[in-house]
DNA sequence: GGGTGTTTGTCAGGACTCTCAACAAATTAG
DNA sequence: CTAATTTGTTGAGAGTCCTGACAAACACCC
């Protein structure tokens, strides 16, 4: 029962609609009133979303039937008139694994319909250069323990999404084009995953990121840049609250874009590319730190500058700066409402801002720009995982038809 | 941490389906199917969109109704069976009505709604500076001579929109904020229009002319950037087939992408922006022209280079060089499928291109990129008002129901 | 020429989903 | 305890598409 529900459909052009196209986005509608507003009646909910009563009635109905909302206990509401039964989107039932490979760990995390993580799962692996099947196979093992926790907590999962730190092209899906940091190539999930049917698909990483930070904030930016430095350095990018992929899923290459077209040659084989200023080799390297050192890299470098070790701040001065350069790029050819750092650059977030901030400033002149745009990511490293979790979230609450009926 | 805070999806955002959104819907299909195949019968509709004989009959019926299909006379189909009536896209009736602003002349442009430019209107006016009262007078008086000759065609006018060299926000609509070139500053178009029920919308000239490029091919790339030079330099981006135009209206300021940060100044505040090495300016000085000579300076760059003059060479070779760099981190970023040159570039296309293409190839690559993705614009500078003209075309095409009903 | 088969367009009945209006249920106010 | 108010449900009605049937219009075959 993978819930691997196709994107919406978006323009007229693709295709009829038909009663039950709409019957499905009452549903979602009324699913998302109930999340965004919750406890709500169905008589608020109809008011809210501009339904009859009796409509909303019926879609309640076939709601707490698929198990996507339940009906809480009668409230004592003080108000006159009868009271409303509250409604809430289920804390049970229904839920999201994301799975996540890195270069040093793998990890499993469930979410509920609420968008609430429920359990998280981490192990510490060397993952660089093992075999794929031989990663897949623990990481499946890591997945049906996660998924027998959550079956204790009440929670079923109805689909799973791997974060990797790798491209994954738009077609065809399942696949994992490269991944450097662990040395594959061409890897289909499905192919290496114990029992196929429960393959979860794979996706980029600083994608998940991205999305995790739009869904979990407070009030969204609906278009943004979300920049996510690991080993490369990622931009995902969020068009009116939906993730841009690009023409054929490489959008957001942010590593190579040229920001001193002489400057020293990167492994890509251009010259100056962003990666060579502030890719975490280049910081390193700056910073006079060798770079297959023992611990966590970025930390170290976090500590340095804490303690206000100069080349460290020098190369994150460089950093920014570059950075800043790369994104003035995006900034004018994007113009989005939000800049986000994230991955390793939010935990450098306090060297690397402020160049990054002043490159900005001094270059994005021709259009109104607020420094407040720019902000280190609220979720940092555990950003893809509940990205990866919360991906089947969305989906269902977009379509609730993908769960089964009661 | 309310992560499911606000609309699950777009869809869910945009408020409960009703049937007459199905029909809207409906009626979009069948006329796209018509439009793209046409003659096509009621069967044929039918078997090529997936409805039922019975529905497409009631649509067809209220798309003659409306204006938007005509029914042919029968054909002689040589095949067995009861012939089909075959069906068009009405070549006369709603129209939509481009009008356009440029430095030195005014234009208009009707189309119907089988996109067909059916009259083309420019007179020569040298607007740099004038009051925009001035220009916009002038400007309707054409409009309403265009619409009057469009109306002896048998075609009514049920849009206008207008293509202005400037910015023009999302918000509010009906403003255009700045048009460097026009000396234009926070014009509000209809505030100056003798009778403001009829004033156009304007829109960035750019805009449209990459809507124009995307509605006008034969096979029609989803996602590209349309880049075109007037006296700046503007990207326009298409994705999935939509017009993408930033948090605030303000995306493709490819201008002012820092191409060599420590380059000349620039007249934005920052250095080494595009415009310093491929804008008209810095184009005409490199090659010795005089910016403000006689005649059309895009012209007499290309009559140069024709005729083998090494500073025009050295020129577009540099602003070559330039536009690939700056176009090597629109790639990066946004993954287009296609890039094309338009506005000025595409006269200029022949010796532009080489030196854009081998930086392109220089620089990208980490992804497939191919050098057929970049090409010249087949409409050059009539491309914005004939998107202007269409701008209307496809929004009825995208609801029917915005026609009157018969 | 006439009968047969095929395809087209339309019509009547049914299913689904929403709206409207009415009503019973549950609570507060007086 | 009665009246007022709000909630949730029910039944009738409208709009849209689907199903199945049918007349109309043509080609093909004898």
């Amino acid at each position: 029962m993978a819930v691997v529900g196709r994107a919406a459909s978006r323009s007229a052009a693709n295709g009829p609609a038909s009663l039950q196209d709409m019957r499905r986005q009452n549903l979602a509608v009324v699913l998302a009133a109930v999340a965004a507003h919750s406890p709500l009646s169905r008589a608020d909910v109809s008011g809210r979303v501009g339904l009859t009563r009796a409509a909303v009635s019926s879609l309640v109905d076939e709601l707490i039937g698929r198990g996507a909302v339940t009906e809480a206990a009668a409230t004592a509401s003080g108000r006159v008139g009868r009271p409303g039964r509250a409604l809430t989107v289920s804390g049970e039932g229904p839920a999201g694994l994301g799975l996540e490979i890195g270069v040093g760990h793998l990890g499993a995390c469930v979410a509920d319909l609420r968008g609430e993580p429920r359990l998280w799962r981490r192990v510490e692996r060397a993952n660089a250069g093992r075999p794929p099947g031989t990663v897949l196979a623990e990481l499946a093992a890591l997945a049906a323990e996660a998924e027998a926790e959550a079956a204790a907590l009440g929670l079923r999962v109805e689909g799973r999404v791997l974060a990797v730190p790798g491209v994954v092209p738009n077609e065809p899906r399942g696949l994992v084009e490269r991944a450097p940091n662990l040395g594959w190539h061409t890897v289909g999930i499905a192919d290496h995953w114990p029992e196929p049917e429960t393959a979860p698909e794979p996706e980029n990483e600083a994608n998940l990121g991205a999305l995790a930070e739009y869904w979990n904030a407070g009030t969204p930016v609906e278009t943004f840049v979300h920049v996510s430095a690991g080993a490369g350095i990622g931009a995902a990018l969020v068009i009116d609250g939906r993730l841009f992929r690009g023409a054929r899923g490489f959008a957001g290459e942010l590593g190579h874009v040229p920001v001193h077209p002489e400057g020293p040659e990167c492994a890509c084989g251009a010259r100056g590319c962003l990666e060579q200023y502030a890719g975490e080799a280049a910081v390193l390297r700056e910073a006079g730190l060798a770079q297959d050192g023992p611990g966590d890299p970025v930390a170290l470098l976090a500590e340095r500058a804490a303690n206000g070790h100069a080349p460290t701040l020098a190369a994150l001065d460089r950093a920014g700066r570059a950075l800043g350069l790369a994104l003035t790029s995006a900034v004018d050819l994007i113009d989005p409402d939000g800049l986000v750092l994230g991955g390793a650059y939010a935990e450098l977030a306090d060297w690397l801002l402020p160049s990054v901030c002043a490159e900005l400033a001094a270059r994005v002149t021709v259009r109104p720009w607020a420094a407040e745009a720019l902000r280190p990511s609220a979720l940092g490293r555990r950003g893809p995982l509940l990205g990866a979790a919360l991906t089947t979230i969305r989906r269902i609450m977009a379509d609730p038809t993908l769960l089964p009926a009661g």
